[in-house]
DNA sequence: CCAGAATCCATACGGCGTAAAGATGGGAAT
DNA sequence: ATTCCCATCTTTACGCCGTATGGATTCTGG
């Protein structure tokens, strides 16, 4: 009804209004439509209804979209992981499996942004000096394993060393899944069963091992 | 020496004689300079010392030359495993964990091909028919998990089930470090100590564990 | 020695990233 | 309200890349 395919502030002026945003929701679909190789500067121009320079007035150059995009997925993956930790019991084993059941399917649906997350681009998003590490919902895991493990009275065992070692675990799974070639190895594989009893054989094994040195 | 950078069978010949394995190692090799994203078909086919054109007598796009490279990778991540394995007692924990700590040096040192090694490209080399999956390493990792939980005494737990799952651990360790994230949580995490740990940790919790039902 | 096939080159086309430089309009100061 | 400035967007342009086409060169089998 607009201007065509946009929906920009003021409607048929010369100024788009958000075309910083705009752009980055562009990217936003067109990665998750086609994939971020392949994704081009010119076609969210195209997408924003603007020309092919008007997004060099808002980002230096393409990785800086990406960037801003990659930096979008951690906002989401980090509040995905507080609306989770807020549906289980505090301290329970639960609520750190269902954090990670929730990592495994962010990834894995939204595989188009995989790279753009933890590759070079995702890199530069991370200290980037506007963007709040805080928020990135790791640190829900570690207040989680803090509190489980207080309640099974381990306060000896330290708990960002625990978090990083089941962060590990559960990024791996998610890549895994990811790449395809999980059925190669196992056809009929149960990934969130999988999660489940690795998680519980890994902490019963921290806990009945505490004493000795954690890690480093 | 010979027609310039190039290492070809016939010097100065116009046929370059082997021209498909040129540019897959010219390809790797500026993959290994300057990453994945930014390589150009154009590029490999100068270090070949070619034209634009002629890489395409081999390959049949700029994907499948990078999916004979991915190939590469998987072959050069298998040889080591077999290596490693070859240097511990079998049916030792210690070869479990010296095989993750050979995964996760060849993905980090190797880091410019993690993308097409586990994304896009990764996937169709894995299928593509010249491709022997059975070469790829992770078996080697089931024999060396079987082993262990014989020497255990714990042979009703699932050797395949168990190698996933430290898969996971071990892929998860090596991404985390890529990604260059791991500092912002844990200044000084000492990533192989971490990686022996949560090996033990893991494989203690699934032997005292045994007897539920292990996956699906 | 001679086809015919395989390989490589020269050329060309469209698309992309991005750098200027000019057009347009919003907002602050008058 | 008018003027002026500046941020924003457009137009244009350049070089590089991927890749199709057709011609040149060399190898191979008979």
């Amino acid at each position: 009804m607009d201007s065509g395919t946009t929906r920009s502030r003021k409607r048929g002026s010369y100024h788009h209004g958000d075309l910083r945003n705009a752009l980055i929701v562009a990217a936003a679909e067109l990665i998750e439509e086609s994939g971020s190789l392949g994704f081009t500067m010119a076609d969210a121009a195209r997408r924003a209804g603007v020309s092919n320079a008007a997004p060099y007035r808002h980002f230096r150059d393409k990785e800086a979209l990406l960037e801003a995009v990659s930096q979008l997925g951690f906002f989401g993956l980090g509040a995905t992981a507080r609306e989770v930790r807020d549906r289980y019991p505090a301290g329970s084993i639960e609520a750190i499996i269902a954090l990670g059941q929730n990592y495994i399917a962010f990834v894995t649906e939204k595989s188009a942004f995989y790279d753009l997350m933890w590759g070079d681009i995702g890199k530069r998003a991370f200290d980037a000096d506007n963007f709040d590490r805080k928020a990135v919902g790791f640190f829900v895991l570690v207040e989680s394993v803090r509190a489980y493990l207080a309640a099974q009275g381990a306060t000896d065992v330290d708990e960002l060393d625990t978090a990083i070692k089941l962060w590990a675990l559960v990024h791996g799974f998610s890549a895994i899944c990811m790449s395809g070639k999980l059925p190669y190895f196992h056809a009929a594989a149960d990934v969130p069963a999988m999660l489940d009893s690795a998680t519980r054989s890994f902490l019963a094994g921290v806990i009945a091992g505490r004493g000795k040195s954690p890690s480093s």
